[in-house]
RNA sequence: GCCCCCAUCGUCUAGUUGGCCUAGGAUUCGAGAUUCUCAUUCUCGCGACAGGGGUUCGAAUCCCCUUGGGGGUACCA
């Protein structure tokens, strides 16, 4: 009987970073786990230490600390706040695990489902070439070492030869499964041969110590990718030898990058989850942005919180077909969320970008005026790494991009209408420039909305207030206001996209605003 | 080579027991509206059941073949 409690877990190999595949993975376990309302483990499958690194376990832990994907059982982990795992189960190393490997294979080995192999390497490759060669069906072990006798056996360890430890797989056995998302399946055990246990030395691989390990951990359910599922067949056979009774399985579909192939490490889809994180991408915009690989929320929607996740998932109906990996998708959804965040969320989750960018200490002095900045680029970024060189504008001087250049330079008069403008903000009471003290003008004034600006009382010129003199500015000069428009904007910010004008403006502060409408004419066409 | 799996707009998908599908949503792309630019928002549009056979009164949905993809075939996981 299988254990009644459903227990999932995610098993990946220090050998790597995790990627979005694999983060996946792991989320459709959590998730299954938290649907069922049972546990989610986290356990490390170290046994291939040429491979294994703490810097990969580190990534995979961060990473999936950062995605929410919190486990209940598995290496403790603290991230923020919070600690994840422990458990009853442990270790959850399977390097710590060895003595069980070994009990397990002493009982295998003395039932006779474990045989010990003295082949070298170099036998087994010379038996691959002749399979190769003869363009044998069948290319694997070609059980040399299956039915060795007593006297063979003392042989070789005469010789001093260290056998590994192979399963018996039966012959020529027709086996069947029950696959959560493929369904059934049979699979001839003729395909597959006798494959190693136990290193020489006593190290298990793969396909043994997941057994014994989710066996003793009592795992109900396996979800992982398709590359497994052939494993899952010599697993089942393991479990059967133990007379025990096997997890049901779910092989998913594996991520395709763009073209259609497997991700490969120079793919922008096989990034770390680390990378992500710390190129800016909201952390909820990936996890939903990963659910929606090969599974749908629903007919209609594909924005939706975790818990939401949780409570709609099932493995059944995560699909069978590869999914790609479109990268224009994950940006826009991590602008929804950006959208979606209070500008105090925004500013918050900016401050890892905002404090190396900004001068020392720029943050914490004036929050008000930074979350004005801020603001006006809430619904014009999809990571947060974007910030700094959107924002960069207001404390260095910008060089004219070349759409700003040819802004200024579009109308003859160009440079008069921004002197003349010069004089007009001169006339009007702007906040002092950053870094100087800007009074109350950035707590009283909210950008880029202007709904809640204060009103005729306020002291500062608002954005309102910039406009309505702008405009009245420009119709007695006679000049056409969306013309004007350009040739200031590329003078005070150095491009011709961005925050509305008076946004800008009042930003920027009376002094930088009149330094640039002076200064930049002239060296744009000095210049040219 | 051999084995297994898959196949709806460029992409992610809805379509669960065949009829309500002249195939829905999202993204991308194009057009328009709003507007001081960009962005947001809104409206509209382009765009798919891989092909061929069946079964059926009726198929995107079931069966077969072909083609096309993916995976496996380790002393990696």
């Amino acid at each position: 009987m299988i254990h009644p409690t459903p227990r999932l877990r995610f098993a990946p190999s220090p050998t790597g970073n995790l990627h979005l595949g694999g983060a996946r993975t792991a989320m459709y376990n959590w998730a299954l786990a938290r649907h069922l309302g049972g546990a989610f483990v986290l356990r490390i499958e170290d046994t291939d230490r040429a491979r294994s690194s703490d810097a990969s376990l580190q990534v995979i832990l961060e990473g999936l600390a950062w995605l929410g994907l919190d486990w209940d059982e598995g290496p403790e982990f603290r991230y923020r706040d919070r600690t994840f795992g422990g458990g009853d189960y442990g270790p959850y190393y399977q390097m710590q695990r060895l003595d069980r490997y070994a009990a397990v294979a002493e009982r295998l080995l003395a039932s006779g489902h474990a045989y010990r192999c003295y082949c070298s390497p170099e036998r087994i490759a010379e038996v691959r070439e002749r399979q190769k060669a003869r363009k044998s069906p069948f290319l694997g072990y070609d059980g040399h070492c299956r039915d060795l006798t007593d006297d063979q056996r003392a042989a070789f360890e005469r010789q001093g030869i260290e056998p590994n430890l192979r399963f018996r797989m039966p012959k020529d056995e027709v086996v069947k499964v029950h696959d959560l998302i493929r369904g059934e399946v049979e699979v001839n055990t003729k395909q597959l041969d006798d494959w190693v246990m136990v290193r020489p030395g006593g190290v298990p691989l793969y396909n043994f110590a997941c057994v014994v390990d989710d066996l003793d951990m009592k795992i109900t359910h396996v979800v992982r990718g398709e590359e497994h599922f052939l494993n899952g067949i010599k697993q089942r056979l393991v479990f059967a030898a133990l007379g025990a009774e096997c997890p049901h399985y779910a092989h998913i579909p594996l991520i395709l990058n763009q073209k259609g192939g497997k991700l490969s490490k120079r793919d922008p889809g096989v990034m770390s989850v680390l990378e992500y994180r710390d190129r800016g991408y909201p952390e909820e915009a990936v996890f939903n942005y990963i659910a929606l690989l090969g599974w749908g929320f629903s007919g209609d929607r594909d924005v939706f919180t975790r818990d939401e996740m949780v409570d709609a998932f099932a493995v059944e109906n995560v699909g069978k077909a590869g999914a790609k990996f479109d990268v224009d998708k994950l940006h826009w959804m991590c602008g929804e969320y950006i959208r979606r965040w209070s500008v105090d969320e925004l500013l918050a989750r900016a401050e890892r970008w905002l404090v190396p960018a900004l001068p020392d200490g720029a943050l914490a002095a004036q929050p008000a005026f930074w979350r004005n900045a801020v603001a006006c680029y809430q619904e014009r970024i999809q990571l947060l790494a974007e910030l700094p060189g959107k924002l960069a504008w207001l404390w260095a001087r910008p060089e004219p991009d070349d759409a700003a250049a040819k802004n200024l330079r579009k109308h003859a008069d160009a440079a008069q209408w921004l002197s003349a403008y010069a004089d007009l903000l001169e006339s009007l009471p702007l906040p002092p420039s950053y870094p100087a003290d800007r009074g109350d003008a950035d707590q009283l004034v909210r950008l880029p909305s202007q709904k809640d600006a204060p009103g005729a009382d306020c002291r500062w010129a608002t954005p309102a207030t910039i406009e309505a003199a702008t405009r009245a500015h420009t119709e007695t000069a006679g000049i056409k206001f969306g013309h004007f428009v350009h040739p200031v904007r590329a003078a005070l910010t150095g491009t011709n996209k961005g925050p509305g004008l008076f946004d800008v403006v009042f930003l920027l502060g009376k002094q930088h605003c009149l330094d640039r409408l002076r200064d930049v004419p002239n060296r744009v066409q000095s210049t040219t």
